[in-house]
DNA sequence: TGTACATCAGTGAACGCGCGTTCACTGATGTAC
DNA sequence: TGTACATCAGTGAACGCGCGTTCACTGATGTAC
């Protein structure tokens, strides 16, 4: 059984998690400071270097949360809708949907880098991953006979370009659709896309 | 006539943005400092905020020159190639491989962020839509039919797509294809665009 | 169960430094006559 | 053209502060008997 260390331990852990979170959801990533996060957790600046690496690890960890939160977003999706090119609309749906409930968490994701310059740890890209095998289940209902690099590189394409139409519609510093089309506009473009993906000739 | 004054103020500005851009280039917004700018341009460090607002300001005239350059690369391709198709996808490899080219500065373009919170001038704005209107043409010349409204639309989600296809490929933090398979994928994708937007019915 | 000691999670003041921006100064450029 | 004065672009040392991280300390938790 857990000692009270321990129990103690994952507690702080949590805490901070939360406050970080909190604070990126209300801030930005860019406005996270160590002292607020902790103020707002309820322990001292130096515990948080006692629970985590450093502040890099934490927000890491933050992201990981956000991407647990995604996917159980995605995953509801897939429960709902069987039909492969009415689930694949749902998806972007619901991706898009989950960017602007999450603005600024979700942004984390893309904008956060190690200010060693390292690249982000194996164990959050893994996480990455299950999100794409999202995608790839049912366009290889789609498309039986694609292989499987085949099948994950549709899978990456589709993502990369429905989340490129997202973050620029919702940063509204380049310049995008209007946030009111992006929804008419993403399905639209699924269609198109799922389509295509049906016809084309093998390569 | 210019006077001696303004020539060296021109003089000035010219050799902080390129000595700004330089230092992008090679060590990223993220590593830009006001001291090794003005050290690389040869001026002393507060000649900067003479010639300048300050250091926001001096980035948003890189991204400017940046810009421009990308809008050369992508008319160069207008140039070479005619029929529309064959265009878009052109396109969409000078997109590809400007960025590959210039991963820091193009980079630049979308992370950097007014240390104000201010929104990005509408003067850059300005300049970005002319590159939409890029695509706009040889969208119009496979739906003739389609509204000015729906053409930009259209335009912006496209390149929104291609552009998140490039991003997430280049920037190795998040699953995208591997750059190899970037410009084999990226013109199949075009290709399925293209279709989808001749065919796809009015709404 | 109770006592004595050991450990170590958590504390928070202090460190240290990076870095954008300012400002009193000066020497080159421009103006007036 | 030449001289005297005015302007102001450019200088660079100094300011100021924000902020991540450390570390000597302490009190709560765990262990041994």
């Amino acid at each position: 059984m857990k000692s009270k260390r321990d129990t103690r331990r994952e507690d702080l852990k949590a805490r901070l998690i939360g406050a970080a979170e909190a604070r990126i959801r209300s801030s930005g990533l860019a406005g996270l400071r160590a002292r607020d996060i902790t103020a707002d957790a309820g322990c001292a600046l130096g515990a948080l270097y006692t629970a985590f690496e450093d502040l890099d690890d934490l927000v890491l960890h933050v992201n990981s949360a956000t991407l647990a939160r995604l996917g159980r977003a995605l995953s509801e999706e897939v429960a709902r809708t069987a039909e492969p090119r009415a689930r694949l609309k749902g998806l972007a749906r619901a991706y898009s949907s989950f960017a602007r409930d999450n603005p600024t968490l979700w942004a984390a994701l893309f904008e956060h880098r190690m200010t060693s310059g390292a690249p982000v740890p194996q164990w959050l890209i893994a996480e990455q991953a299950v999100l794409i095998q999202i995608l790839v289940e049912p366009l290889a209902r789609l498309r039986p006979a694609l292989g499987k690099t085949d099948l994950l590189a549709r899978a990456r394409t589709l993502f990369s370009a429905v989340h490129g139409i997202v973050a620029i519609s919702l940063e509204n510093r380049f310049i995008g659709l209007a946030p009111s089309d992006l929804d008419a506009e993403l399905l639209r473009f699924v269609e198109v896309m799922v389509t295509g993906i049906e016809n084309t000739p093998e390569t």
